[in-house]
DNA sequence: CTGAAAGCGCTTACAG
DNA sequence: CTGAAAGCGCTTACAG
């Protein structure tokens, strides 16, 4: 059996097509006891519009993508913030009355298909997720014309962003562990093609300049792993390092249990801070000290500049505050 | 500047809409020289076929929905298989060029908007995530004709579903610590409304059971903090419990803290055993043993299992093997 | 306030 | 192999 359509409901009910639309689509400028009539049909015979082709008429989707650049091996869908930022922004966007589509695009191909499908008018607007700085996606986007925002900022000023502010928090970790008198702070790098993972390292570099101190660098992708491997390596560079600040918690995980292995006390021995502050961090072994946006959900508010941007035309980039959460790593 | 249609390539390339369309779709019955007039047309402005205008007249979307019944409280979304699965399953759609369509699914009124959505023919296919055994959405679903899989095993038969095998995984968890010696193997159950929760409960009762052993159990819902509290709770109510089988990673890496916090050692006082093998189940301190099954992508094979519906009108549920990785919690 | 008509941009029998 | 025509199921000026 086919759906209903509307020209059914409209025979039912014995009106033109015309005033089941305006009924359906809650326009004033219908008869009481014709839209009574109307609604009883839809009911009668469980009529749904079509969708397609309501968008085919109206030019809009009600839908937003959230594009995320997941590289093939899966760093991003793997990090607990892609769950909470596919959760904070899907809920933003119900809330807002839009559908989505989740798109991620790892390999080139899968870009191109990104492009055909945006191109394609599937979507009314999207939101970048995690775009590292070569990407070409964000200008594909751009050149579309349609609403385009990105979850992180952008190396180019191509759309309007929602950041933490990756500089003031990396210089209150590394100040915070100069406060506890750390003298060698090691850092273990997120992936530098990435803008928070640049400014994450580079106000370590420039706080433990303006005290003399040299940097000792260890590059990580952002994975638990890697950052198991980096603090091996930095513990092999400089045996006496006492402190680590790990540009994110899953790095600053791995490390711990590197420093575990080597039987250094952690915070006795060396020191640990992270960055995001997952759930996770308050489980390990001992609590992770680490840096986090108290003004909470950046996807939240990403998903708010979008829709501002359907709204007036343009936005404003948005840097969140952060802070250092102190426990017992540090 | 509107984006160009089929008519405009087609008064370009000077040939028919038909034509035009022939040659977009790669239909065979094409004349070389017609092609490439039309492709070159086709790429000198740039065109993309409009979504919905196909959508409405082939009647078909080739989009798949990833429903995942997230209670408000985001249980599920805060869960790391969360982004397995949401992962694996949008890898799997797009290599069978299916666009994915995410919906969270949590309170009632959402509930409802899924139905209209699709009802309204946005999505040709669904697969379920994670419903519990009240959740209406199953019978709402399956009602609309389209075709549904779950991932997990429904407490109803309404549709094929993939699942790992639960009351197997659990029942050799417990036999585990069995073997080691232990005496007093208390459990941390998830929410009882989850049939994973259920199975794994039934089968740690069972086991005990064929031991002459009582269960002892708790009650969580599958997150860290449960966890902890479940644990606190089962060393009141049994100081002498020499074990516990967590029903999942999350709520074994809370019970892992409440026993550090406590001053029992692990294993060596209480040996403890998860479920699900997250990634971070290698990173707690110690190690985590837990039931991984190594068939390794359950949404994978969901996926796998709505694409064989769709070809074959009918597909049977799918049971995948569990198996214990031994670690140094136990 | 209501209805007949046009049209959104495609695909697909049907003739030729 | 190609094209003219119908039609997918809606919305929206336009008359009345």
């Amino acid at each position: 059996m086919r759906r209903p359509t509307l020209h059914a409901v409209a025979a039912r009910a014995g009106v033109s097509k015309s005033s089941v639309s305006r009924v359906i689509n809650g326009e004033p400028t219908v008869a009481p006891e014709i839209r009574q009539i109307v609604l009883r049909a839809v009911n009668e015979l469980g009529y749904v519009p079509n969708g397609a082709a309501r968008n085919l008429v109206t030019q809009r989707t009600n839908t937003i993508a959230i594009i995320v650049s997941d590289p093939p091996a899966g760093l991003v869908s793997d990090d607990p913030m892609f769950a909470m930022v596919v959760r904070a922004a899907s809920r933003e966007l119900e809330a807002a009355g839009k559908q989505v589509s989740l798109v991620l695009a790892g390999s080139p191909e899968s870009r191109l298909r990104v492009e055909q499908y945006v191109a394609a008018g599937h979507v009314d607007g999207a939101m970048l997720v995690s775009m590292d700085g070569a990407d070409p996606l964000p200008a594909m986007l751009a050149r579309t014309g349609i609403p385009v925002v990105s979850h992180g900022r952008l190396a180019t000023d191509l759309m309007p962003w929602v950041d933490n502010d990756n500089v003031g928090g990396a210089t209150k970790a590394v100040q915070h562990l100069l406060d506890r008198g750390r003298q060698r702070i090691a850092t273990i790098s997120g992936p530098l093609d990435m803008p928070a993972a640049q400014d994450r390292l580079a106000a370590y570099r420039d706080t433990l300049k303006d005290t003399g101190r040299r940097s000792i660098v260890a590059l990580g992708d952002f994975t638990r792993i890697s950052g198991a491997d980096a603090m091996r390596q930095l513990l092999d560079d400089d045996p006496d390092l006492d402190a680590v600040f790990a540009a994110n918690d899953l790095m600053a995980i791995g490390a711990l249990r590197t420093l575990r292995e080597a039987g250094r006390r952690v915070p006795d021995d060396v020191a640990v801070v992270g960055f995001d502050d997952i759930e996770a961090a308050s489980y390990t072994a001992p609590p992770l000290t680490t840096v986090r946006s108290p003004m909470g959900d950046q996807a939240t508010r990403t998903v708010q500049l979008l829709l501002s941007l359907f709204k007036d035309g343009s936005a404003e980039p948005v840097l969140l505050p952060t802070e250092v959460v102190v426990r017992e790593s540090s």
